[in-house]
DNA sequence: CGTTATACATACATGTAGGTATGTTCGATT
DNA sequence: AATCGAACATACCTACATGTATGTATAACG
């Protein structure tokens, strides 16, 4: 029964996306080792040899997925020059999230399915804190310049923005997520970024 | 050992108090009867007296402190005048959860403690949703009237706006009470809102 | 080619949560 | 005053999830 290295690594990957199905479907407490293994045709014995135990499966899994995230946030490169550019990469980010059943079971598992006892929080909580940190940074930067430019007023506070605009997208992201919004994601995040900009006052357009 | 009526009612609430606290410190699926019952020097037999199940008790819970938070929305009464009384809304009611130790660690319970299995979202996710589409119904009441005095641009689709509020506070209730946010929540809903109000643009004030 | 460690399967040990059945006490009812 | 049922306590049963100990076939390595 001993398989080779490669095939051992697949063994391992495929647990990973077992977990992850069985965690999308039945939550984090209800989730066994036993029916992940077994969604595979394997045993409780062959997780146990990759995980000591849930927390540790459950951090493998997210930084497996957060680094896969990482990347495609880099993919998309260069910083904005117009805030419609910082729109469309939040709508790149939902179209990704959207597209990819994987990072989509990702996301709602996060937001949804999970139960953040003591030990998840010290092992998956900074991975994800540590990814929006960094797409902070960059919406950061690109604001900035923006506000070099003139396109947006000189008296925002950047930093306030940042928290104000990552909020607006964590709850509109968490309302489609759990089906308490019947809206299009994207056509949300585009309403909710145009009234940011333009503002309700009435004004003179 | 029998009590009166008055003792038993007590003993109920005595139970829902408990059951929230243990709620609040383990998370649901870590909560169980017997601590429930221990902490307020009963036993398992007690709690399963007065509820059926986890589910029903957690819906019991929420119902109990729902009604609670529907009267006190209520109690706020008459309708917005200008913006600044809707923002004013909001703050009332994030002090009414900072101030509450009971209903901060509801609202704690219910976006960072809350495992959604099924029997849990058909039993109380009902009630959650009424209580949001009531104090929405309220908003959108408050925005229309806004629009027609002028204090809000006129092409503005109100319906769409209510959902992005509604959003954008979820988001920052959210990341308060997950402690993502360093930041005073009352801070952040009064920047929140005028950022809304004003938009980015570089305009003409 | 023999040894060893890998990659699992199998079996078992243990704790514990959920649920029930039954007992017990006493307030309420007549 | 006797009875009944409410308000629990106690005991127990069962399922099952976690974790471990052991077995085993074989790839890798010298």
């Amino acid at each position: 029964m001993r398989k080779t290295k490669e095939e051992a690594e697949e063994t391992r990957r495929a647990i990973l996306k077992s977990a992850l199905d069985t965690f999308y479907e039945k939550g984090y407490s209800k989730t066994t080792f036993d029916e992940i293994a077994k969604r595979i045709n394997l045993t409780k014995g062959a997780v146990y040899w990759y995980f000591r135990n849930k927390p540790d499966l459950v951090a493998a899994l997210i930084n497996e997925y957060m680094e896969y995230v990482r990347t495609c946030i880099d993919k998309e490169g260069t910083s904005a020059e117009t805030f419609d550019d910082i729109v469309k990469s939040f709508l790149n980010y939902a179209d990704y999230i959207l597209s990819s059943p994987t990072i989509y079971k990702v996301a709602f598992f996060l937001t949804c399915q999970m139960e953040w006892s003591e030990a998840i929080i010290t092992k998956v909580a900074p991975q994800v804190a540590s990814n929006k940190d960094y797409w902070c940074e960059r919406l950061k930067e690109s604001l900035t310049t923006l506000q070099k430019n003139g396109e947006i007023s000189a008296n925002i506070d950047i930093g306030m923005l940042v928290s104000v605009i990552m909020n607006m997208w964590a709850g509109t992201l968490d309302a489609y997520l759990s089906k308490r919004c019947r809206t299009d994601l994207k056509t949300m995040v585009k309403e909710s970024f145009n009234l940011i900009y333009n503002g309700l006052k009435k004004g003179e357009d």
